[in-house]
DNA sequence: CCGATTCTGTGACGACGGTCACTAAGCCAA
DNA sequence: TTGGCTTAGTGACCGTCGTCACAGAATCGG
């Protein structure tokens, strides 16, 4: 892991293109971006780790990190997949001051860190900001009650499918349907929170019943929809 | 269900009174209080619903009301109890706006409503109150995560312990022990996220092995912790 | 004080899904 | 190309928990 103290002006051109920043002001803009500090991270390093307490936040410039808690016994949960524009350790820098969730990467990642100091001085000074992570945490925390639903009331099969349809983004390539990235059974276990092998066999219901298709390690999910 | 739209001076008391308010200027406070609708509700009414748009948040005066989210046949998966301080309804004002879970009143209640317009001048106009929501969503999405983390890597005999663990509040008349408001099985079950009887015999478990105790229908959580 | 609800407790039984134990495929790297 | 490692698939077994069916307790509104 890297960390380069000056920061390009190309940084202002990829905050402009995350949605979280963009109705903030390019003042504000310029501000918040000779306080990020960019940093590298190798494919499987761990960013931030469950428990331990954390002042800076990240937002992803590049690469792909997942965000797990783990169990007493050492499976894991995946709570989230991020992306590049996604943040994440903000919550650390509010209330409690304790990372609430691991978070790791999947590809080797270029991430932009904020101090607490800095993140709350910025929210303080841009009301636009402010309301933007509102609004984002606001629909996170809606995601996570339906997350919580659905571990409550439903049973493996149902779970995979909201997991798939939740996950699956239209495809350039082919007409009305959708897709997910690659998975592997191990992954969609840990996120749907069942066994690997379990997953194996709602997978291969959900194929019989015509409603999943897979192509290599990406699973489609046909044009007419639910 | 009434409205008075006159707001009184002991509003702002009130207001003060509440967490989420407490670093709110003077001024800031008294312009909330202009635009505060108190509205009175009866036990058991239904003051937002899940599905359905909404305009206002509401913050509870006076009462006591439980969050739900509904399965397709009816039953229901109770997110949280809000007391007398807590506000909800806020996240349909902000991103989607539609309401992503049901509050139902469980006493004759006391509420403030507060219109999308107003609350987000208010946020925009008040660093202060912004920080405060922000802060207090992050804890909501902590404590939501871990309730998902529960749901998939522990039995109901732990997840039930947890959810004592979590509401038991320390007891002004007793020494160390702490207690639960008072509580059905069905509402433990619905929170807990299984079957009515599962949690008579989770109970009944947790009670033989020294961990729990009962007082009528309040849960008694013994001096020396866990 | 009484009948009617609403709660609690318990047995029986079956299904869903976790675990174990392998075998078979893919896939990468030397 | 050939081992080694990761992923997938499948059967067997069994524990947890949901469901059904009652019976008894407690509570509440008159």
């Amino acid at each position: 892991m890297q960390t380069t103290g000056t920061v390009r002006k190309d940084v202002i051109d990829s905050l402009r293109a995350i949605p979280l920043f963009g109705r903030v002001s390019e003042t504000d803009l310029e501000e918040l971006a000779t306080h990020l500090i960019e940093r590298r991270f190798p494919k499987n390093a761990t960013v931030v780790e469950e428990g331990l307490p954390g002042d800076y936040m990240y937002v992803i410039r590049q690469g792909r990190a997942k965000v797990t808690k783990a169990s007493e016994d050492g499976r894991e949960k995946i709570m989230n997949f991020l992306e590049a524009g996604s943040f994440f350790g903000d919550m650390a820098l509010l209330g409690d001051e304790t990372r609430s969730a691991s978070v790791k990467t999947l590809e080797d990642s270029v991430l932009l860190a904020l101090s607490r100091r800095d993140f709350i001085d910025l929210l303080r000074q841009s009301p636009d900001l402010s309301l933007a992570v509102i609004g984002e945490l606001a629909n996170r925390l809606r995601e996570t009650n339906e997350q919580a639903r659905s571990l409550s009331f439903q049973g493996v099969e149902e779970r995979t499918r909201n997991l798939f349809e939740r996950i699956a983004r239209v495809d350039e390539t082919t007409v009305g349907q959708r897709m997910t990235p690659a998975l592997t059974h191990q992954q969609i276990a840990d996120m749907v929170g069942t066994s690997r092998e379990t997953v194996t066999r709602a997978i291969k219901q959900l194929k019989t019943s015509g409603w999943l298709a897979q192509e290599g390690k990406r699973y489609v999910i046909p044009a007419e929809g639910d």
